[in-house]
DNA sequence: TTGAAAGCGTTACCAG
DNA sequence: CTGGTAACGCTTTCAA
């Protein structure tokens, strides 16, 4: 049955960047074949005139009710919203977009489209907000040039942007500030006036670890951190966690010993055979990377060292993510998909005019999970 | 210095569904402060109406270029760009598609927030399939009520809709296609005339798996399946891995052993020991479910069950997901975002007006990592 | 090749 | 409380 309609048979598609396929396109003769009649595209949509004029009102009258404005007649209300049921209405939303000069739309710039299993629940999470608030929410992933996102403000699509990947001195942030196009940030520049954000307190959060693993008596702590021309681009997280970490070395007295490396596997490995052939004697790691972190567990693995018994892991990373690796990841919660709802519900209220800019970063939470523990004492230079 | 600014203290929120936080307000007196003057928000959106005035030709022949009609003097064209470029024109997106008739977007009907790590990439890969095709591309978490459907269809707001988590009758469906609105599914039904679709082939994934595994030597293979709900509901993908199996074994002369469960941690654990209490003998097992699979893990390792020396493990999918698993999880390979890039990119070629109805049903990979293994020979009743 | 003008479906102002 | 009517910024006939 399916067969016998196939037209033309097997055609080759590059597929993204997995595995080609085979795709089967099945021709239809426009307008012929069983099934459902041609459907007249249900072309007339019904408009605020047809309720008028079915309810006997003007336009106008109409309008206001749609917008629960009070000077309406009780009456007359009644009335029109039952025509308004009965013909099944809902309002044009560029129609009401343009006459209104509000989009009532969010939209999320989404930095590329690499995956990466956590900052995907930022989009949830700022989808529900604007859900919840009755907003549109716009997922952007195209590379914002400086062009591009100037055409977005002045497109009028959304009200608002909510802005990732910050680097402490942004240029995206400076030239909506300077257009007083409204935005809020996950993540935060160096100076962040009247701009409200939400963001990681990594700073915190690599000294609430390293001060836990010193609890438990490690006293050589490497960082996984970024490259050098990371820092220099100014990322935030990276500085920012490469900092905190810097600092909590001096204050506890341990020696700082950082190994550079993109959020990439091989990269990772690669850094974490580096740092055990330089210090063999390391007990823990802290990695600034989330789910690409199970290359290190491999790197261990592949060097018979076993995490936590001779190795203690810990990094940033969502629980879902954390929970996949074995022994299951301790971590510096990362709550994406609060930060991307925060994130949504901040940008909506300073749409309507909420004059207050806020500035969250929540304390960081550990989660101690099993791939932490003390170190063993019976290690060459192991701690006291 | 930021500490002086700080207006009222310590406040506290119920953070979505994970722990509470400390949330710092900053108050801003609105229009002091330091740093940037009041700016006057731009307000002037400049129009097609400005280009035409400062290029002496009438708004019509703007438009004409703005939308590379044909009959237009090169010189005049010329003229016009130089100015468009000069005053940084962009079109009004709300009277542009207002005024077209067509939105130049597209919508993904995301069922629910519910996080998975898996079918977030439909939407990366939908929403780059929107942007490589200068579409929009909206992502709609709410639940989709008949009557919200309705009214999604009736706004304009998009051109087009994907469809996902698709039953085999499915309302939705039916509904769009009486309605003649466009879209595509992620997924398909039962009967699935003149929609068009991207689908993994479950009946096939599975046998291939169940097929692998008695090439290493298996007898024993169970199914991670559904509750019977389920299936009584029609969820394509359940129904059609269940009747893949059922197939499978029936071909193969193998006993079907299924187990129910719904895609948590805690009720596929439960149904993990179920089936080794009831089949000891057991040596494979096939999971339905994506990353809660790692449920299984656990409940294995809590018997002191190895992976996969006494038991291998097999899953539906993604790559990224599969590799954080220790031992790596095999699996019948699922490229979730190039599900949602060729679902993006079939509505929007259907939206263009290619008559074409695509049935893409790519042949699905089975992704051998270390989680399977021929059975031990020396366990009891193990095979021959 | 160009321009004038009539919509597109709302909102919002201003009279009555 | 209600009804005209002018925007909103663009596309698209129809004449010139």
């Amino acid at each position: 049955m399916r067969a016998a309609r196939l037209k033309y048979g097997v055609a080759f598609t590059p597929s993204l960047d997995i595995a080609c396929w085979i795709i089967k396109i099945f021709g239809i003769v426009a307008g012929s074949d069983t099934g459902h009649k041609p459907m007249a595209t249900s072309t007339h949509h019904v408009t605020i005139a047809d309720i008028a004029r079915a309810a006997s009102v003007s336009v106008s009258t109409v309008s206001r009710i749609l917008n629960n404005k009070p000077d309406v007649a009780e009456e007359t209300r009644q009335r029109v919203q039952t025509v308004i049921a009965e013909l099944g209405f809902t309002p044009h939303a560029h129609a009401q977009r343009l006459a209104a000069g509000r989009s009532r739309a969010i939209a999320l710039l989404f930095p590329d489209a690499q995956l990466s299993l956590m900052r995907e629940e930022f989009i949830l999470g700022a989808a529900k907000a604007a859900s919840d608030a009755s907003y549109a929410f716009y997922l952007i992933t195209s590379a914002p040039s400086r062009h591009q996102l100037a055409a977005l403000c002045r497109s009028a699509l959304t009200d608002g942007i909510i802005l990732m990947e910050i680097h402490l001195r942004d240029w995206r942030v400076s030239y909506l500030k300077r257009l007083g196009f409204p935005f809020v940030m996950i993540g935060r520049c160096a100076n962040n006036n009247g701009i409200s954000f939400i963001d990681m307190d990594f700073e915190r959060g690599i000294a609430q670890a390293v001060e836990h693993l010193v609890k438990l008596g490690h006293r050589k702590i490497a960082l996984l951190a970024s490259p050098d021309d990371v820092y220099e681009r100014g990322y935030g997280p990276a500085v920012r966690s490469r900092d905190g970490y810097v600092q909590t070395c001096a204050q506890l007295g341990l020696p700082a010993i950082l190994a550079p490396a993109n959020d990439t596997q091989a990269e990772l490995a690669e850094a974490t055979h580096m740092l055990l052939d330089r210090h063999p004697d390391l007990t823990a790691i802290v990695s600034m990377h989330g789910d690409t972190t199970i290359a290190v567990y491999r790197a261990l693995e592949a060097r018979n060292l076993r995490i936590p018994e001779d190795v203690s892991v810990i990094a940033f990373i969502t629980r879902r993510a954390a929970e996949l690796f074995t022994p299951p990841l301790a971590a510096i919660d990362f709550p994406a998909y609060d930060f991307g709802y925060q994130a949504g519900r901040m940008l909506i209220a300073q749409l309507q005019g909420s004059g207050n800019v806020e500035h969250i970063l929540p304390s960081p939470q550990l989660i101690l999970r099993r791939s932490i523990a003390p170190p063993r004492t019976s290690r060459p230079n192991g701690s006291a």
